[in-house]
DNA sequence: ACTTGACATTCTGATATCGGCATGTATTCT
DNA sequence: AGAATACATGCCGATATCAGAATGTCAAGT
């Protein structure tokens, strides 16, 4: 077998650097795919590629205007890694726990 | 020009589903290589490679005790994907009455 | 109807990525 | 020292994935 398929998986969607432009581009607006292409300087194709994956995934909605369509991003669709990276959360809580008694012993260190 | 690197970014690498299990079984524990191989049900080399890539983006350490090898998750690893993901957090909080879009995760998170 | 404008889609080529297998390396045990 | 254990690495082949260029589609303006 050889490798496995990653497109069509919200993880893997937000794994391309420009995809994440994409989604940062269009923020909490709706930008028509013109607006998208002039402001991350891609290809008009290479955006419109990368929205049908953003599409296909659910991070992103289409709503046609005469012959603009308007691209607005799907909050809900990030949810599952919100909530797999929460998972962890405890892991880097405990971490800064560490550093703040790192902090309160350099701190301490100085007082002396 | 073909296409990017993908590896060695904290975002794609846990775009792959077998790395995001590796992390699961590691959890918040520490598990030797044997342990997870044995639990995911990967071959060796496999868990090993994926590991490797785990290693170089920051999101496991590894110890080493005798011949084994013991790798925890590095918690901090995952801020970057958490920060992000929370910049689009209003998204979804306003979003709450389509429940469509639950629906629709859920299905594309068991279809995997 | 013809043209223009705004996107989507298709085809192609390059290559990064993953899995499988074999091999290398370091450590412990006898 | 030799064997066994626990991982890491290297090589190879299959293919998914991306970028680029050309083309298709559909609505709007003239």
């Amino acid at each position: 077998m050889a490798r496995n398929r990653t497109t069509a998986d919200v993880f893997n969607a937000i794994g391309d650097q420009h995809r994440r432009t994409i989604l940062d581009t269009i923020g909490t607006g709706e930008l028509a795919v013109g607006e998208i292409v002039a402001t991350v300087g891609l290809t008009q194709p290479q955006v419109s590629k990368h929205l049908k994956v953003l599409r296909e995934v659910g991070l992103v909605r289409c709503s046609r205007t005469g012959r603009h369509r308007h691209y607005r991003v799907n909050g809900a669709g990030l949810r599952p890694i919100e909530s797999w990276v929460r998972g962890f959360e405890t892991l880097w809580n405990e971490r800064y726990d560490q550093l703040d008694d790192l902090l309160v012993e350099l701190q301490q260190e100085e007082d002396r």
